[in-house]
DNA sequence: CCGGATCCGAATCGATACTG
DNA sequence: CAGTATCGATTCGGATCCGG
């Protein structure tokens, strides 16, 4: 019973003992996108056990980060509560340290839409956003939809489903691409290289608005030496 | 083997790889206040069981993220590379959120000098430090002696063995505290609270200082509403 | 289909003992 | 001091099953 206490009275070990199981960060991670329902969260996470999943949702939820609420016609979904979403700089930082080391997609290795709409909020420069026109980038990678509103130093993604068409009021350009957006956010491959190589291909819009997108989100790929 | 891994390529998904198993964000939290040797190590997370911390201790190895290098004459000590030590924005994020949900100590709960020390990391305001002038804290909590030095917007910590006599060059407080010192830090507490309660028992120095002290060191200690 | 619960073998962890 | 070795206790993963 004490098995999964640290025995220490000290912050990191408190929160280690509340999201530092197996797969309880990843089932944070996508709630944090939004409210999901059991079959979301077991579809974006494709690898976790339904036993598992269902443990970690009862101990965030005694833990009091997570929400069970009933939607009207919906069904039932889980989110998170204020204090559960303030696990975003936590997400954040090991999203920004862990991009680093992540190299090449091994042979099994999928994108999910909350994956990928994370991973955007951890490289998006709110900063740099302050000084750029709002703009719409809506982006496909493997069968993942994802649009992503960028405006005012804010940033919104959301998933395809959900995904209306662009409405007129914003700048806004559709591409798809390929895993090498990583090393497009990383500064390692430039937008001309990634457009000439195939990696990165604009359905829809203006293609001089992908600068834009590399300015809107960078992050450093590589190891300090 | 592919037991361990996740099966997403996602920064959030490498870095649990990484350091996402048990215990392995505590050696990195003990390894960023310096390096360590093996029985420090041991020491001060006295309820790791010596052969997962030697695992551990060779996984992180494996990652890069640690460095085992043998000293003159005193041994030998595992030390972070300059990729694990970018792990301390992930670490001071588990930090700051875990605080808030520390509650009272538990029973056989320990404080331990590298816990302590990034406590005092989570919860330094950089920004106060840079209007406050230098000041060095030594404090005594339990058998834990720690020396803080803030100064210019930095902040310096080191263990009771090599913390060295405070030289007259700043102004120096020395105190005792007991675990009541989270709540001064929550600011649920007030200094004088502290002081006539017993849960704050200045040694030596100028007791005033102590206004210094929670001036430099303050974290959120409830959940939003 | 959605939202799980159950069962079981495999992998991991924890406690203690032991060694160079 | 710096770890291995061993072994029982937990936890995890994979599959199946069940009630709305």
């Amino acid at each position: 019973m004490a098995a999964r206490n640290y025995g220490q009275y000290c912050g990191v070990v408190r929160a280690l003992e509340l999201v530092g199981e197996r797969w309880a960060l990843l089932v944070v991670r996508d709630l944090l996108v939004g409210p999901r329902r059991y079959s979301d969260l077991k579809n974006g996470l494709s690898r976790i056990p339904t036993n598992i999943l269902s443990d970690r949702l009862k101990e965030l939820q005694a833990a009091g980060l997570v929400r069970r609420v009933p939607v009207p016609r919906c069904g039932l979904v889980y989110e998170l509560t204020p204090y559960g979403r303030e696990l975003e700089d936590v997400v954040l930082a090991l999203g920004r340290w862990g991009f680093k080391a992540m190299g090449e997609p091994r042979e099994g290795d999928e994108v999910t839409a909350d994956s990928l709409a994370m991973a955007l909020r951890t490289a998006f420069d709110a900063e740099a956003s302050a000084r750029i026109p709002a703009t719409v980038f809506t982006l496909h990678l493997g069968d993942v939809t994802l649009v992503a509103r960028a405006a005012e130093g804010r940033l919104d993604v959301v998933g395809g489903a959900e995904a209306q068409a662009a409405s007129g009021e914003s700048d806004a350009v559709e591409f798809a691409a390929g895993p090498q957006l990583r090393e497009l956010i990383a500064g390692t491959l430039s937008l001309d290289e990634a457009q000439h190589s195939g990696a990165l291909h604009v359905l829809d819009g203006d293609a001089r608005l992908l600068e834009r997108f590399t300015s809107l989100f960078h992050l450093d790929g590589a190891v300090a030496a």
